[in-house]
Parts: C-alpha cells; sequence; structure tokens
RNA sequence: GGCCCGGUAGCUCAGCUGGAUAGAGCAUCAGCCUUCUAAGCUGAGGGUCAUUGGUUCGAAUCCAAUCCGGGUCACCA
C-alpha cells in the first residue's frame, strides 16, 4: 500500500480515536501531496471534519496533528494552514522504504490472478498497408496488454485481420485489370504496398466511370450503382462467397503478400499476437446465436424473412442481424467472433481497441449479447480512441491521404540519426550500436507521441512538422537513464538491478528537497501503473515517466553522486538513481520503449 | 434532430471520484557547460479553464441550459 493510502486510514484511525462519540462514518478524507510551496510533504483536508465535530478547522488540525506525530512515528511535524493539516514524514521513512524496494526489479507490479483477459487490437484490413491512425491502434493495444500483465492479469493479445469482403475486392480487380501480373518481386514493392496501390487504383477508376456516367446523363446515385468496375468487384465478391477457385488463388495470393508486408511491419515495431483470427473463418459465425435467439424469442422476424431486435427500451433502435436472404451483417459476424474468443480462452474480459467512430456499434454489440444471456457480455470492454487527422482531414486510404507507418518509421529513425549527428554524439559507437540506439531513440518517440495523450482524444498530427525529441518525449527519459548509466558505470555499480549490495545500512542525514522530491514519486509508482490498467489509459506512464525524470535532471543539477558529502549520502543517492532509472525502465517496456545505457 | 465525445496559455496537452495562488512541453526572452552526458537545468512573460446560471465553506472539476468542433444513428465493414 503507498504512503498516501496509509496515511488515509491512520486518519481515519486517529479520528475515531479522538472523537469517538461524533459520526464521522460518511466524511470522505482527502489526502493530497503537500503544494511545494508550503512545508511538509502530505496534507489532510480538515474542511469535511469541521461540520460533523463543530470544531474551528486549526483546533482540529492541531489536535489531530498533534496526534499523528505522537502515535505514529511516521511523521516528525505538522502544520496547520487555512483548514489543511501538512504532516511532515519521518526520514526514515523515506530511507527505508529505498532500502527495501531499490533493488527490487518487479517494484509496482501486481501479484498474478486468475483473470484472463483477451486484448484484441490492430485488426488491419488486407487491401491496404497500415497507416498512422493503425499505429495509435496498436501501440494502445500492446501497451495495454503489457500493463495488464504487470498489474496480475493474464493476457492474450489477439489480431482479428478483416481478410474478405468488399474492400478486398476492389483491390483484386484493379490488380487484375491493370496490373499486368505485378508482383512484390517483380516491382520491388512490399507485398500490403503493392495490393494498397491497386486499392487507390479501384477508386481512381471508380471515380472516372462515375464521372463518364453522370456527363452522360445519369443519375449520380445509379451511377455509383451502375459503375462497371463496382458490378466487377461484386461479382468477385459473389464468386468468392461460392468459393470459386481461381478467385480465391487470386485472393490467397495477394494477402499472403500483404501478410508479409505487415509481419514486416510488426516486427519493426515490435509487436507480437498470441492468437490471429481471420474474418473469412469467422464471418458465418453468429448465425447460430441469431436462430437461439429467435427460439428465446429475444429476436423477431420481418415478413421478408429478416432477422432483428428491438432496443427502443434501451434508446437505441431497432438493429438487423440477418438479412432477408439469410447472409450474415456485420453484427452478425461479431456476435459469433465475441463468443468463440470466450470459448476459446474462457476470459473473464474481452477488450477491443477500436476507433470512436464505433462508439455505436460496440454499445450495441454488449447490449445484444446480454439480452441474448451470452456469458461473455459482461466482460466486454470497449477501448475507444480517438481519430489520428491531418491538418486537412481525415486520412483516407483510398484516396491516398495517409500517412504510412513504414515511412513514418524510417522517417523517425533517420530524424533519430541527424539530431544525433548534430549534436555530436555517434562517438564511441560501434556501426551496429549506433543503428540500434537511432532505432530505440526514433521507434521510442514515435510510441510516446502516440500514447502520451488521452486515448479518447482526436489527435492532429501535421506531416510537415517532425516529431519533437526535446521536452515531454521518450527521449527525453531515454537521455535521463543515460545519464544515470553513466554515473553507474563510472561508481563501478551493476546497471542491472537485484545484484546491487551496500554495507552501510546506517543513514542519519536529512534528506534535500530534490532528493526527497524523486523517492515520493517513486513511491507512488504502483499506484499509477494500477490506474493506467484501471482506466485502460496508458498516458498516465508517460505523464508519470516525464515527471520522474524531470525530478532526476533537477535533481543532477543540484547535487553530485561521484562527489557526495560523504560515503552515506553517496550511497543513498545510488539507490535512489537505480531505483529511478529501474522505475523508468519499467513503466517505458509496458509502452514498448526501450531506454538507452548511452546516447 | 436523437445519442456519444471533446472545448484549459500563441500551439500541443496534464489536471476533472470538488480543496490552498490552474500546471507541463513547444514557441518567445534572459541566464547556466575547466566539475557524474547542456537531447539538460534555472528564471521571465503568456489564462474570462467556451458562455450563462445553479449546488457548496470551497467549482477547471458536480448539475442545468446555451454556443462551437467531431463522431454516429446502413440490409457497408
Amino acid at each position: 500500500m503507498t504512503l498516501a493510502a496509509q496515511i488515509k486510514l491512520i486518519v481515519a484511525d486517529a479520528v475515531k480515536h479522538l472523537f469517538a462519540d461524533a459520526d464521522v462514518k460518511g466524511v470522505t478524507i482527502t489526502i493530497n501531496q503537500t503544494k511545494p510551496e508550503f512545508e511538509g510533504d502530505y496534507t489532510v483536508v480538515l474542511f469535511p471534519f469541521v461540520k460533523v465535530l463543530r470544531m474551528k478547522p486549526d483546533a482540529l488540525g492541531a489536535q489531530l496533528g498533534t496526534y499523528l506525530v505522537e502515535k505514529t512515528g511516521i511523521f516528525t511535524s505538522y502544520q496547520v494552514v487555512s483548514g489543511f493539516l501538512n504532516l511532515t514524514v519521518n526520514d526514515n521513512y523515506w530511507v527505508n522504504f529505498l532500502l527495501n524496494n531499490f533493488n527490487n526489479i518487479h517494484f509496482g507490479e501486481k501479484p498474478g490472478t486468475d483473470c484472463r483477459v483477451m486484448i484484441e487490437y490492430s485488426s488491419p484490413n488486407t487491401n491496404k498497408p497500415l497507416h498512422f491512425g493503425h499505429m495509435r491502434n496498436i501501440f494502445l493495444g500492446a501497451a495495454m496488454a503489457q500493463i495488464c500483465k504487470a498489474n496480475g492479469k493474464q493476457v492474450v493479445k489477439a489480431n482479428l485481420i478483416n481478410d474478405r469482403g468488399i474492400h478486398i475486392c476492389k483491390s483484386m480487380v484493379a490488380w487484375q485489370e491493370y496490373g499486368n501480373n505485378a508482383t512484390p518481386e517483380s516491382t520491388g514493392l512490399k507485398g500490403d504496398h503493392l495490393v494498397g496501390d491497386y486499392y487507390v487504383k479501384f477508386n481512381d477508376v471508380y471515380k472516372e466511370e462515375i464521372a463518364q456516367l453522370v456527363a452522360e446523363g445519369t443519375d449520380k446515385d445509379k451511377a455509383e450503382k451502375e459503375a462497371p468496375i463496382m458490378k466487377e468487384a461484386q461479382a468477385m465478391l459473389r464468386d468468392w462467397e461460392a468459393g470459386e477457385m481461381e478467385v480465391r488463388e487470386l485472393w490467397q495470393t495477394m494477402n499472403g503478400w500483404v501478410y508479409k508486408g505487415f509481419d514486416d511491419t510488426y516486427r519493426k515495431m515490435g509487436i507480437t499476437f498470441d492468437k490471429t483470427y481471420y474474418e473469412s473463418n469467422t464471418y458465418l459465425l453468429g448465425k447460430n446465436i441469431v436462430a437461439e435467439g429467435l427460439e428465446k424469442k429475444v429476436l423477431f422476424t420481418k415478413e421478408d424473412g429478416s432477422v432483428w431486435i428491438d432496443l427502443t427500451e434501451d434508446g437505441l433502435d431497432q438493429k438487423l442481424l440477418l438479412r432477408g436472404d439469410g447472409t450474415s451483417v456485420y453484427m452478425t459476424q461479431d456476435l459469433g467472433t465475441a463468443r468463440l474468443k470466450y470459448d476459446d480462452y474462457k476470459l473473464s474480459q474481452s477488450v477491443y481497441v477500436i476507433a470512436d467512430e464505433q462508439n455505436y456499434h460496440m454499445q450495441v454489440l454488449k447490449l445484444i449479447l446480454k439480452k441474448l444471456g451470452e456469458p461473455c457480455a459482461d466482460g466486454i470492454y470497449h477501448l475507444s480512441y480517438g481519430m489520428v487527422e491531418l491538418p486537412t482531414g481525415r486520412m483516407k486510404s483510398r484516396e491516398g491521404t495517409v500517412v504510412d507507418a513504414d515511412d513514418m518509421i524510417a522517417e523517425m529513425i533517420s530524424l533519430a540519426q541527424t539530431q544525433t549527428e548534430q549534436a555530436g554524439k555517434s562517438d564511441g559507437f560501434t556501426h551496429a550500436e549506433l543503428a540500434a540506439l537511432y532505432e530505440m531513440i526514433g521507434l521510442g518517440a514515435l510510441k510516446f507521441y502516440l500514447l502520451r495523450v488521452d486515448p479518447k482524444k482526436k489527435m492532429i498530427f501535421d506531416p510537415k512538422e517532425s516529431i519533437d525529441l526535446h521536452g515531454y518525449t521518450a527521449t527525453f527519459i531515454q537521455y535521463a537513464h543515460a545519464r544515470i548509466c553513466s554515473i553507474l558505470r563510472k561508481e563501478n555499480v551493476p546497471l542491472l538491478p537485484g545484484n546491487t549490495k551496500f554495507q552501510s545500512t546506517d543513514f542519519k542525514q536529512a534528506i534535500t528537497l530534490a532528493e526527497k522530491n524523486i523517492v515520493v514519486a517513486l513511491e507512488q509508482y504502483p499506484d499509477v501503473l494500477a490506474s493506467a490498467a484501471e482506466e485502460y489509459d496508458p498516458s498516465t506512464l508517460c505523464n508519470y515517466s516525464f515527471q520522474l525524470a524531470q525530478l532526476f535532471n533537477t535533481f543532477y543539477d543540484e547535487h553530485s553522486i561521484s562527489k557526495a558529502e560523504n560515503e552515506e549520502k553517496k550511497q543513498l543517492r545510488l539507490m535512489m538513481i537505480i531505483m529511478t532509472a529501474q522505475t523508468l525502465r519499467h513503466a517505458m517496456n509496458l509502452m514498448g520503449i526501450k531506454l538507452p545505457e548511452r546516447m
């Protein structure tokens, strides 16, 4: 338990003891970190008690403060300032905290439980390469998987590949018509990019055909349906569903190219999955659930044979679950897939990382599953995130207005190189070391950039402005880490914690403010890690890591470790920086960001 | 139009389960490298927390209304 949580209990206890007659059960106790302009470490807000106890805040504060200082041994002094009781924590507490935890590489983690959670993320379509928006999804999902693990959950990382449908046929038709048998080998293009080019080509031709039809006097809506290339795509989809050999072969070939491209991008990003679902295998699922729902009379049939659910009682609309011709819709598949996932892994929770444009769909999905009595319903959570937009508006793959993931990664790595060379910091590394370093910096900056803001907020990314490597960035945190490693090297202390031993245990020196700020922050890490999991929000970890690095930099500027006043101080500071480096590494690793020992 | 999400410094964002004088980064300006890495540190300027009303000892935070921006309300996925 963190100190703030302990203080809350201690105060509750003290109040009960001091004012046995008063009914203080309903009073919520607020413990804050004391503002820097006041003396003290933690603050008890006294106002809530004032009414119940009918005491003046100052008198109450004095009585409570005296009691806490005398009875607990945690605090050395207190001050009451206009309704706030500021408590100063005994330096021994912080020293003991460091002694007990500085070498613990699992600090902040929760013990394992049998709570099994699936996190589905990435879930790409196989008609185009991954872009900047997908990266937000992927990094969010991967980070949440790690964060959940660190909080004691068993995690299944899942990818549901959308490998069939009209959009896939569009790329296929365009390739057939205009591709001249181009392959990744013959063109030197990455497979996903090659296929994506034909998706764009399809839409170019489609637009031209519509324009021509309209020019010939056809109505626009009709033209959109009658355009020859669209009819071809629809015909191809029918052939695909009928299992027509040639179409299936082309489909497998082109998807194979795309998967190779995706694998390459995932590898560069350091992303892995435990389970891959393919929509071509799951798109027929869900029909059973619909049949069962009809039996249970949760669903109903209209005259044309289509199957619906009525959600008007819940303030929503009627929703189609099966077309009149018996074919399934998006929702049908999702119902089936939800059950499949649950049956495959006996899940306690199922997290879907999906953009916020699908909020309504996910709300309806969960509600329908609940009404159907599916056991998976309660565990479903939609981790909804805002879309990444360009200054000119939304990215559109079919118009080619996207920031490509592969390009972005390459650009960031080259930016890392440029800036390292400009700073004159590329000396003394081998080629391989430099390559690794640039990747750490470039990729780290990219991941941090996408994870540092609240997931539900939409982001606007201007490709003309490169992602910064100064200030609130991964680079800042990496730099602090490298500085710490540099000190440890100089002091011959192992960089990896766990095997550091110190002789002296008798620390009597007063802790300075810069020192204390770091230890206080370190002590709060378990709470931050827990809340990142509870809120499904990795940005809290970005924020925390940045603040900790900032505190370290301030400390570093004010105090010397190597030339500490005495051996005792030096050891205390070494413990502090070892634990700081360890905590930064821990938090950043959860987000897939590596910290270099030298940069 | 219904529902959902957002609106905080010039820009990008924290803070939102109510607590002290609203915080960072970028940008601007002024300082700091013979001492463990200046990708850093210190300081300055910059705010009607969209608006109005309400609840409260206390509101950026809760409630209501209004304004602005986005999403969604498909027999597309």
